[in-house]
Order: C-alpha cells, then structure tokens, then sequence
RNA sequence: GGGGGCGUGGUGUAGUGGUUUAACAUGCGGCCCUGUCAAGGCCGAGACCGCGGGUUCGAAUCCCGUCGCUCCCGCCA
C-alpha cells in the first residue's frame, strides 16, 4: 500500500514518486496552499497540496481533519533552502500530492493528542481511549523501550544458557501470600484453578526436573490494591531459578544485567557500589537500625543515618525515653543534615508520619549556626548529655535530630519514614543516581501480624534456614536467618529471592515451627515435597519486578505508565469495560451462583 | 477498612477573603489567506461551576451530605 514511511524520506529520494500512508497529524491551510503533516510510527512527512496542476482532489483535501487516515501519491521534491525544517528527519524534502485517498475518517478527538498544546489529560479519559494515547510521542518512546528492554533482558540470559520456560497460567491457590484470581473449573464442579501470584513453585520443580539455568519473563497475578508502583492484577517478572548455586552466584547473575539496565535504559550512574565492584549487602537487622527499612534509599547514605543511643539515654531524666528502655524498648536517633531550617509545623507534620508507624511520638534537638541546641527535652536531657547524643550521631549546626522511642520495630520504621519524607523535602533523591543494594539475611520468622506472639513465616517459607536442621532445632525461632534477600533499587524492592529449602525433612521441620502439621504441608505443597524426594539439587534464584525497575530507572510517576493497556487505579480497564457481569448462562456452566449484590442499582 | 487532596465549556487551567455578562488557552464550526511547520487574521457555537441540601438580599466561592477521581496507610509469603 506504501511504499515508504513518514521517517525516512530525505534529499536522496527527490524526483521519486512515493505513496505514504498515515494519520493527519497537523493541517496548515494557506488558502492557495495546504500542508499536511503526514504521521505515522515512523515520522512525519510533510504534504503539500494544492500547487498548480493539480487541483482534481482540491476537494478532498480541503476536508482533511486531524487523526484522519489517508494515503498520499506524490513526488519528493527539495524544499526552498530557507523553509527546510530542522526539526524533522524529514525536514529537507516535502511531498507534492499528486493523488489522495482517504482511508478512515475520524470523529472529533475527546481530547489532544498533541501534547504541546495542553497539559496533561485527565488520566482516566486518555485510559478510556487509550488507542488514541498510544499516538502520543511518549507513549511510543515507552513501548519501544519496553521492547528493547525485554529483549535485552532475553539475551542476556540466553548468552548464558538459561532455558526460558513457560509455565502454566491455570494454577493452584497459594495459600500463603496474597490473595489469588479464582477460576472456577466447568469440567470439576466446586473447585477452582487460580492465575499464579508467581511461577514459583514450577520453577522449583523445573528444577527438580534438571533444567539447573531457567528464566521467564512470567505474568504474575495478585488481588491487592495498587499503589504508585504496583499494578493492579498482573505484572511482568524476570523469573529466574539456578541450580547447584550459592546466594553469591545468583548476585553474580543478576549484579552484572542491572548495570546493564541502568547504563542502558536511564541516565543514572549506579552510586555506592562496594570496594570489589560489587553491589553492597546489608543484613537485614542492620538496614532496618540504620535506615528504618528493608527497602533503604542509600543515594543518601550519609546525610541521613539512624543510630541506636539505647544506652546513652537508658538513665536519663527525660522519662519517655527511661520508661521505654524499662520496658523492653529502644531509642534511636536520626540525624536530618541541613534539617535545622523544618519550621514547626514541618516537625508537626513529621511527627504525624512517625506516628502513624506506630510510635507514640518524635522528639529532636536542632542544632543552631552557632551550635547551641535547641529542644523541648533539652531540660529533662540536661546540656551535657544533649551534647554527647548529638555527638553520637555527628550532628552539624544546621542538622536536626529526631527520636523515637518505644520497641524496636516500631521505631525503625517510624524513623526510617521520618527520613524518607526529609530526603523528599531536602531535595535528596537524586535523579542522576542508581544506589542498588542487597539486602540479606532475612529473618526466617517473626511475630504474626494478625495473631500476636503466634509464630509466623517472616518472608517465604520455601527459604532454606541458615544453618539448615541444626538451627531449626538449637536457635529460638526469631533468631533463625534465612538464606533470604531482597534487591533494592532507590528505596524500591524490585526483587526477592533466596535459596530454597529443598530437603522434606527441613521443609517439615520448619513449617512445624510456624505452627503447620504434616499433614496440612503435604496438602498444601504436596506437590513440591514429593518431588523433593526424588532427587531434588540444591537451588535458588530471584524474581525482578520488571516493570518496577523500569519505572524507577525512568522516574516514572506511575507504574501504569509501563504498560500499553494498563487497569485504571481500581483495577478497571475503562477502554474494555472490564471487569463485567456475565450471563446467567455462563455462571451456570461453571457452578456459579451470586448470592445477592450489596448495591443494587 | 482508615486518612489527605481534587471536581469550572470537548481538553487544560484562572476565578474560591460573598456583589463578574463566569475569564484565558487550545480544540470545534464558518470565512480570508500560495511557504507554513505549535502557521496567521476575523466571526461564531460551547459550562446552569460533579450532584443534593443549608446559610445569605446575594454562593462556582462558606457549611453539611453524597457521588466520582486521585494519592497514602492497612494489605502485597
């Protein structure tokens, strides 16, 4: 139909008679003379209409609106040396339209395309017609560098020997985790399939199968609500699982591909790396005293530190702090460098953030240009001991110290929020920066969080416990670390992964632990544990968020912004109208009844 | 489930300490124009200011309720 695209035309082709096809991008109607931006993926071309001689499709053109689709027969000619447009790969030649042909045309736009006109569209009306936002540049630019991302990713770990596999998207509820997308089964009355929150446990029995190097870029499907970097329902991990392998080899595999992502598909540096050149590795415990979080931003490693000062204050007068040490808890302080300047209300409004984490408040000292502290529990501190905490944390004048006291957990994060809202207003997350980081060690239980002091699995209960059987049996369960890790990438999880458990004798001790008999295990994992009897190797491996990294390594505001057709911010995709009611006919056929509907309309 | 923010022509915004013909840009319709490229000029249509109620002589503006959108917390082994 075309003989070449709207991008590629140039001095080279003057004197040929081409076809084009594409969408009326812009129309300039000089009355005597109309130009035509011609559009497609490629570019765009300028069309000149209505020169003399050929003035048989005058008709046509003088109706050309915008988004209409037509093809142009013309010759490329050079343009007058002063009206070449620099501003387009095509900007040297023009076509003059010898025949035109409209192949669709289109109503008028509930919005514009044309994004230089006006600001950003309401999302939800560009999601409602979003064939129309996949014209826009940037929508392009997006799906373009998915693609090449992916394909990056493919051969990266095609170059070295991994097998992609694809697993079965029709699977079995998880009874840990979140909560699943049922599928009801039309052929087995009363029971249900339910869509993979992650191929995890088929890789493992890939494994188990002898494929000792797989990967999948694998859907994964979780009922949870969304936020700005979780998209509702479905998302796309680089699943991958090795073999015969240490924690170290799989950071091996993965340290080098992330670098790669970084360096190709943004403009950030990677900061921080260790002295070797490799990614740091901070335990657990020590993430969470330091930086308030499993999930540290380190592009701000050293402005901002939390430092436990448990036993500088444990006899101290100011009564909050003594009492909570009493008790069993802690005190921690976060030094805020250049947060001397927070008015009241800013310290109000981070008080409100410590809070809400569950602590009962947040004290702080500020420093003064000339070093005098100032504080509300500086009298019950007295001066000197203010001093030497301010010290602690090497407080500069201009900082700011915050405290929280209370049990640990509850003041780590209270903290490590407090530091992340003061890098927001600091201006601290430097876009020029990728910090990534490993974080190791997990606690292989803790605390549930519905059931107090009721043992719970702390992360994933296929990890292999550090120390394997003998600490199953030796240590007090909270303090059994698992071969367990998380990636992080400015203050964002975008992996978690560890060594499997993959011994049945460890699997049924460590469930026994968390309170499962074996009978529940081998309901519910039986699958997994009988094949751990036959020969099972050794394994591990992580699963990227992809779709994450991307929007982090591109500052997206929105992970939705990674997908060509995402679901709106309540799951819904509003160009589909899904999701929807179904027919009587349909339920039926599956076994499904609706007992009533809460809102009748 | 809880908390914050927002809701004004098709789109994006202004107006929100009470008195307006509800403004601007863009888009849309018409006319003029042979060198533009975010073309330009002139004319025109288009919003009872999310909805309901209240306070007032008077409400887009203040109050209450409601709906919708959005972000955050809970949740996400």
């Amino acid at each position: 139909m075309r003989s070449h695209t709207c991008g590629e035309l140039n001095k080279s082709n003057i004197g040929q008679t081409v076809v084009l096809a594409g969408w009326v991008h812009r129309r300039r109607d000089h009355g005597g003379i109309v130009f035509v931006d011609l559009r497609d993926r490629y570019g765009i071309t300028q069309i000149k209409f209505g020169m003399k001689g050929n003035t048989e499709f005058l008709e046509n053109k003088d109706e050309l609106r915008n988004e209409w689709v037509i093809k142009v027969v013309g010759d490329v000619v050079s343009r007058p040396e002063n009206m070449v447009n620099l501003k387009l790969k095509t900007g040297e030649i023009e076509v003059e339209a010898k025949e035109l042909a409209i192949l669709n045309k289109s109503n008028v736009l509930p919005f514009e395309i044309d994004g230089e006109k006006t600001g950003c569209v309401n999302e939800n009306l560009r999601l409602r017609y979003r064939f129309l936002d996949l014209r826009r540049p940037e929508a392009l630019k997006m799906l373009e560098l998915k693609d090449k991302y992916i394909q990056h990713i493919r051969k990266y770990f095609q170059g070295l020997n991994f097998l992609e596999v694809q697993t079965p998207i029709l699977a079995n509820s998880s009874p840990e985790g979140a909560r699943d997308f049922l599928i009801p089964s039309r052929l087995h009355p009363g029971k249900f399939y339910a869509l993979p929150q992650a191929p995890q446990q088929f890789k493992q029995l890939l494994m188990v199968g002898g494929i000792d190097k797989y990967f999948q870029i694998a859907p994964c499907f979780r009922d949870e609500d969304p936020r700005m970097d979780r998209h509702y329902g479905e998302f796309y991990q680089l699943d991958m699982e090795m073999s015969f392998v240490s924690q170290d080899d799989i950071f091996a595999v993965m340290e080098p591909l992330m670098v790669e992502l970084t360096e190709t598909f943004s403009n950030k540096k990677v900061v921080g790396l260790s002295s070797d050149k490799k990614f740091v590795k901070i335990p657990w415990r020590e993430s969470m005293t330091r930086f308030g979080t499993d999930k540290p931003d380190l592009r701000f490693e050293f402005e901002m530190e939390i430092k436990g000062i448990t036993e500088l204050v444990e006899s101290c007068g100011f009564s909050v702090f003594a009492d909570a040490i009493k008790n069993g808890g802690v005190v921690h302080a976060l030094k805020v460098h250049g947060g001397g300047s927070f008015s009241r209300k800013e310290i109000e409004d981070l008080s409100t953030i410590a809070k809400s984490k569950g602590v009962n408040g947040l004290a702080h000292i500020i420093i003064k240009e000339n070093g005098d502290l100032h504080s509300p529990i500086l009298k019950y501190l007295g001066e000197e001991l203010g001093k030497s905490i301010v010290a602690a944390v090497n407080g500069d004048s201009g900082d700011i110290v915050f405290f929280a006291a209370g049990n640990w957990n509850p003041v780590c994060s209270s903290l490590g929020a407090v530091r992340n809202e003061c890098a927001e207003k600091l201006g601290l997350k430097d876009k020029t920066k990728a910090a990534w980081c490993w974080i190791v060690d997990f606690p292989m239980y803790s605390f549930s969080e519905i059931e107090p002091n009721r043992i719970d699995f702390g992360h994933n209960p296929f990890s292999m416990p550090q120390g394997g059987l003998r600490s199953l049996y030796d240590l007090a369960p909270l303090d059994i670390l698992a071969y367990q890790f998380d990636l992080v990438l400015n203050g964002f999880e975008v992996s978690s992964g560890a060594i499997r458990n993959h011994d049945p004798e460890i699997m049924y001790k460590a469930f026994e632990i968390a309170g499962y008999s074996r009978s529940q295990v081998d309901s519910k994992f039986g699958g997994l544990i009988r094949a751990f009897e036959y020969g099972a190797p050794p394994h591990g491996g992580n699963a990227p968020g992809i779709d994450r990294i991307l929007m982090v390594l591109q500052d997206l505001e929105s992970i939705r912004d990674i997908y060509a057709f995402p679901k709106d911010g309540q799951g819904r995709d509003l160009m589909m109208d899904s999701p929807c009611e179904v027919s009587l006919e349909q339920l039926e056929e599956v076994h499904i009844s609706i007992s009533e509907l809460d809102n009748k309309s």
